[in-house]
DNA sequence: CTATTATATGAACAATCGTTCATTTTTGGG
DNA sequence: CCCAAAAATGAACGATTGTTCATATAATAG
């Protein structure tokens, strides 16, 4: 699994008193903000440490640069939302479709909305660096626990689930960005979340093996 | 660095000749290579000007910096597209509301599909830059088009056309998004493409007014 | 207390960035 | 052919980048 490069991703040394970890802990929350703040063009290590109010010789002894950092960064964030939403498909199996539906809208949704500002740093961080693997691997473990609901809901079958559930997650990750990127988010993504729900159970609930056409 | 007025970002110089024009799509086009092939991070002037095989000089010639580049890029993308699909909804007001969905999904996918690079690569050139400008305005075109459109269907009216449309807009581009930052674009847009039309065919048909719970 | 380890510091470095401008080359009308 | 305008050049500049490392401070164990 890990790649050639991932030994240099890896943190330069393990916080083992308490100040170390809330070091650590406030570079993730500076990077967030100066993310949101100054933008991906403005994000240096500099900055960083600065906004965090530890040197930058700190920010290297814990990373060994700044693409580690942003990686690990992105991966606990993906990794947070991953397991919220395998946590509630797994307990929601055997549920009528329309109800696993709606379980994993709402479930990832949620796990975004839980922290928006992250989210939208998220969004920003994810561009411009390599985190591909990152990113497969949080949708593959989506796509497991979305299929893995939907083929154990109570009603009919849903036909050729591979392709469904492949485009239900694009709609549902991408949509959702769209919704952070822009500018109301509080305002609108609650009205979102709804018409999205109803979207999705309105295609499931097309794609049912005995209405196939 | 300068701050971002308006008066900045046009072209500084107006080209007359045969060859300028060349260069300053030999610049385009170079700018979507190295955003594809290096990534944003490493998207810099010099790295430009020696793919589009001219001096750095002649770049600064035509663009008043690499921010009024890229913005000029996005902004020529933005208005292909989203001309396309203004077109393709006004020639087909008036049809029932399945075939006016799959015109938009149908428009939109192509206007993105027309020239796969360059859309992966406006991806990549939106982040971390102040675009948010340039992409409301398309989107609000996109918007005008959607509702229009559908408010024009020979069905039944869709109750809250306001939100749906927006939603409907999300989802699409969202979507598409995912699709052609992911690996086998080629592969996958196809099968997505039918999806996210019968995705979006089921949605409109449960907003009419009449099938209204 | 002392000794040892963990953590924090920030000046300094080489590399590269975006950008400028004096200069040269190319073009096309007279 | 000539010459003003258009287009192209690339060395040079200051600013900023990511990163290192010798040193200083804080915490812990004995």
């Amino acid at each position: 699994m890990a790649p050639t490069s991932l030994g240099q991703l890896k943190p330069r040394k393990q916080p083992v008193q308490d100040r170390s970890h809330a070091t650590v802990d406030a570079i993730f929350e500076a990077t967030v903000q100066v993310l949101l703040r100054d933008g991906a063009r403005k994000l240096t290590t500099r900055r960083i440490a600065e906004r965090a109010g530890v040197s930058i010789g700190t920010l290297y002894q814990y990373f060994p640069g700044k693409e580690a950092l942003l990686y690990a960064l992105v991966s606990r964030q993906l990794d947070l939302a991953a397991s919220a939403v395998e946590e509630a498909c797994r307990e929601n199996h055997g549920r009528p479709i329309n109800q696993c539906s709606d379980t994993f809208v709402n479930a990832y949704i949620d796990a975004k909305a839980s922290n928006p500002e992250s989210s939208r740093a998220l969004y920003q961080a994810t561009s411009g660096l390599d985190m591909k693997e990152l990113i497969d691997t949080a949708i593959m473990r989506l796509h497991r626990a979305a299929y893995s609901l939907l083929a154990s809901s109570s009603d009919d079958l849903v036909d050729d689930l591979d392709n469904v559930v492949f485009s239900l997650i694009a709609v549902v990750t991408g949509g959702t960005r769209q919704i952070f990127e822009g500018d109301d988010t509080a305002t609108r993504l609650p009205t979102f979340r709804e018409q999205l729900a109803r979207m999705c159970r309105a295609y499931l609930n097309e794609s049912k093996v005995s209405k196939r056409v």
